[in-house]
DNA sequence: GTAGGGTTAG
């Protein structure tokens, strides 16, 4: 039995596969060894020199499969980039197969719906898994849960973690990474918290997740304390860990934090890491930085790939640095070596866009080779409203609502535009179509960390135990402090809200401007600047008030919001108001 | 012991 193992080993090729098949049925042992041949059949739909094609072609042709055959095809179909066939062969092997389904079937099948995103079917299989008596499984179970996870239901996947009886390192992993990967990084954390206190050791997988929550809370001082971990435990002699943390002290608004790490790895940079950096560098606003580091790439053996392009047009967007964005775009497209993508066009028609040339941003749309997506109309209509450009935002908006987007900012643009023209009727129009079409809209909310402690704030929060004291300070930023500079609320954005009935969405109680006055209540060290994560993009009148809050209080803010970060001293943001 | 957890992106 164990004799085709070492033949295996020797097979670089699909011929020496060929070779080893012919051996196999010369022999009998195809016909006779059904659990040889299975273990053959699985190597040559997985391994690197197999080809799936052929091993179904096999499979096709084995009169009696065993479940080790059905197994060696549905994880090949599984892990190729057509999983779904995966769980089509996993259905008919239901109906059809004499022999059942084993523990290993309904992994691969599971492995197939996480992939395909196939929340249904993955309900089915584990009916199945706990029909067949697997639900004892400890890996089934680990990724009955990461199928849960990645499906969006965490509270399933949370569900089946607690009634777990034995747990392993690898099934906190896929809770971690499950609950970070759904936006719920705050459980992340205190998950990553417990695994510890009950005596579990965090590994290199475990540190990705955690590090991912603190990126997305910008929670820089617990991401210090995995950073520190991870150096104890050298798990960053993994570059895969070393790009995270990049990552996350980038997203935290730390730009030098992020190049130290960068340069001072310990093990080999990848193309990734690069990659990250620039991205690091872009979305902070160093954009000559991120140039230049693009340029480094290349001198130092790497070759720019898709995303590296992506990173430094980003790069360029965030800074204005239009020319510079399409020389690079134009080098891309003529090297040929990087064939854009939906992403790249939409950095473009922002980049072209935003510097008021909607000609060519709208030019770019119509003439792409690919089908335009609804963020790229998106795109453009908010170019379309910062210029007032009428004519573009209807079309723009009439491509939104064929394409069925039912996002509010959609028509909160439009509307704005018609608003900026008196245009009321149209103005009236457009909200009758929100009501209409039952608009989505997105909460907004924002993170602080205080000496390591993450508050969060909800538009119009009620919640936070601070409230009263909250307000206030925002009442006296309001009437004593910043009118005196001249503040004007800029009611353009108040449409936002007009035809909605929450009146503590108002304005003024926007998420980022709670936990700013949070932010000057907590913090008192006058040369600690004041971080906010926001989920979604600054307001052009939360923009005006955190700047002349930074120069009222002598007080450094940092707003990330959704796409950049915006810092703000003296009463001026570094975006130079162009975002 | 042939299975489970994982990096950059408008």
């Amino acid at each position: 039995m164990s004799v085709l193992e070492p033949l295996l080993k020797k097979c670089v090729t699909i011929s020496h596969i060929k070779q080893l098949q012919a051996h196999l049925l010369i022999s009998g042992v195809f016909d006779s060894y059904p659990f040889t041949r299975a273990k053959f059949l699985d190597f040559c739909a997985v391994s690197a020199a197999g080809s799936l094609l052929y091993a179904r072609q096999i499979f096709r042709h084995i009169t009696f499969p065993v479940t080790n055959d059905w197994n060696a095809v549905i994880r090949g179909l599984a892990q190729s980039d057509t999983p779904l066939d995966a769980i089509t062969l996993y259905c008919q092997g239901l109906r059809f197969l004499p022999c059942k389904p084993d523990a290993l079937t309904c992994s691969f099948a599971l492995k197939a719906c996480a992939r395909t995103l196939a929340c249904n079917e993955a309900m089915q299989v584990h009916s199945q898994v706990v029909r067949h008596g697997f639900v004892g499984d400890v890996l089934l179970q680990t990724t009955l849960l990461d199928v849960y996870a990645k499906c969006g239901e965490l509270d399933n996947a949370c569900k089946l973690f607690d009634e777990m009886s034995v747990r392993d390192v690898t099934c906190w992993n896929a809770i971690i990474a499950g609950l970070a990967q759904g936006n719920r990084p705050d459980e992340a954390l205190k998950f990553f918290k417990t695994m510890r206190d009950v005596g579990f050791k965090p590994n290199g997988i475990t540190v990705l997740g955690a590090l991912s929550a603190c990126a997305q809370l910008g929670a820089v001082q617990q991401g210090e304390n995995v950073y520190s971990y991870i150096r104890d435990q050298n798990l960053d002699m993994n570059e895969q860990v070393c790009n995270v943390v990049i990552d996350m002290f980038g997203k935290c608004g730390y730009v030098g934090k992020a190049y130290h790490v960068f340069n001072n790895m310990r093990c080999r940079k990848t193309i990734v890491t690069w990659n990250t950096m620039i991205m690091v560098l872009g979305t902070n606003g160093e954009g000559v930085e991120a140039l230049q580091l693009f340029e480094r790439m290349s001198k130092e053996g790497f070759r720019p790939d898709n995303v590296s392009y992506l990173a430094v047009l980003c790069a360029c967007n965030h800074v204005g640095m239009v020319d510079e964005g399409v020389k690079l775009f134009e080098t891309m497209v003529k090297d040929g070596s990087v064939i854009p993508n939906i992403k790249h066009y939409g950095t473009m028609v922002d980049l072209l866009g935003r510097a008021g040339r909607l000609k060519e941003a709208y030019d770019i749309i119509n003439s792409i080779p690919i089908t335009p997506d609804i963020v790229l109309w998106q795109t453009l209509l908010g170019a379309c409203k910062t210029y007032g450009n009428v004519e573009t935002a209807e079309k723009a908006s009439r491509k939104l609502v064929e394409m069925g987007s039912s996002s509010d900012g959609d028509f909160v643009l439009l509307s704005n535009i018609y608003a900026a023209q008196h245009r009321w009727k149209d103005v009236g129009r457009v909200r009758g179509n929100m009501k209409i079409k039952e608009v989505k809209k997105v909460p907004g909310f924002s993170y602080i960390d205080v000496n390591g402690v993450i508050h969060k704030f909800v538009n119009g929060d009620q919640t936070h135990s601070n409230l009263q004291e909250i307000y206030r300070k925002l009442e006296e930023i309001y009437v004593s402090r910043i009118m005196e500079h001249g503040y004007v609320p800029e009611t353009d954005y108040v449409l936002h809200d007009i035809g909605l009935e929450e009146k503590e969405n108002a304005l003024s109680y926007h998420s980022e401007k709670l936990a700013v006055a949070f932010g000057l209540l907590s913090i008192n060290d006058e040369n600690t600047a004041i971080r906010v994560n926001k989920n979604l993009r600054i307001c052009g009148d939360c923009h005006e008030v955190m700047k002349l809050v930074s120069k009222a209080y002598k007080r450094e803010i940092i707003v990330r919001d959704r796409t950049r970060f915006h810092r703000f001293k003296d009463g001026m943001c570094s975006c130079k108001d162009y975002w």
